[in-house]
DNA sequence: ACTCCATTTTGTAACCTTTACAATCTGATA
DNA sequence: TATCAGATTGTAAAGGTTACAAAATGGAGT
């Protein structure tokens, strides 16, 4: 828990039990969990826990560049604070979104077609390698 | 429009005028349109379209692999009948959706991490070419 | 051309996630 | 301990999408 008291006073965040708790859901959680997974889960501890408060800490850690968010369909933002360059997978059967660690070409350059590139974004569709062993290839 | 006509045809879509309009607009207009721009752009001309049909139109023509959808963010699907694999970038300065033609490895392979991949979506932000030799690099 | 009927379109309401906002609470500082 | 800016909470509103039932329509068969 030191580690997140940290993490924020680093950052210049204030510090309060709420943040401290998201935080270390999404650190010790790597789901990508939507913003209503982590409200159900941390409000079995504190069962006062608004949901506005999720969205702001969000914003929050998002502002200080400590968690991305994953757009793989409307209506459904994932939260992502493992934020070294890697590309998601959305499994169609059991639909968890998983780590791919690519060697993505386009993670190196600033340019493309002219434009300039701050952010690359890596989705894939596919079946999970646990979902395919199940079922069968 | 004969062109169109012949897209449902083939595809077994029954043909509607309003599936005709909307056709032909998302293969006239390449600029990754919401539903909702859809729906006020074709309503100029057809005052009693629904915005359920646009909803509907969209459902059937991606059924048919005729039409794909962008979530670049939640809350706003854009849609692209183009379908030949590209990449698309979002700038964050006039925030158009700017295909990129580019050669990413995964286009071709079916399994990267053990996973198996049916689709790959690269999903670009930075500024566009127009954007930046406007205000200067 | 007419009839028929499955399908489509329309309008409205429901749904769901996210955002806005005001009142209350909290915690760092003095 | 008193203060007060900032955080949390609860509620309502916003915005895009989906569900649903009634009305309209396209196309096959006559
Ligand atoms: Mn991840
Ligand atoms: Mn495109
Ligand atoms: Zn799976
Ligand atoms: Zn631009």
């Amino acid at each position: 828990m030191e580690k997140y008291l940290k993490i924020l006073r680093e950052h210049g965040i204030k510090v309060t039990p709420q943040r401290l708790e998201i935080l270390r859901f999404l650190d010790t959680h790597h789901t990508h969990p939507t913003a209503d997974e982590i409200y159900h889960e941390l409000r079995k501890k504190n069962p006062a826990l608004s949901k506005t408060t999720i969205y702001n800490t969000i914003q929050s850690l998002t502002d200080h560049g400590l968690l991305h968010t994953l757009n793989f369909r409307t209506h459904e933002a994932r939260f992502d604070s493992v934020i070294n360059h890697h590309h998601h997978l959305l499994c169609s059967e059991c639909g968890k979104v998983i780590d791919i660690e690519v060697e993505c070409p386009f993670t190196k350059e600033k340019i493309a077609g002219g434009h300039r590139i701050d952010e690359v974004h890596g989705y894939f569709r596919g079946v999970c390698k646990d979902c395919l062993g199940i079922g069968g290839k």
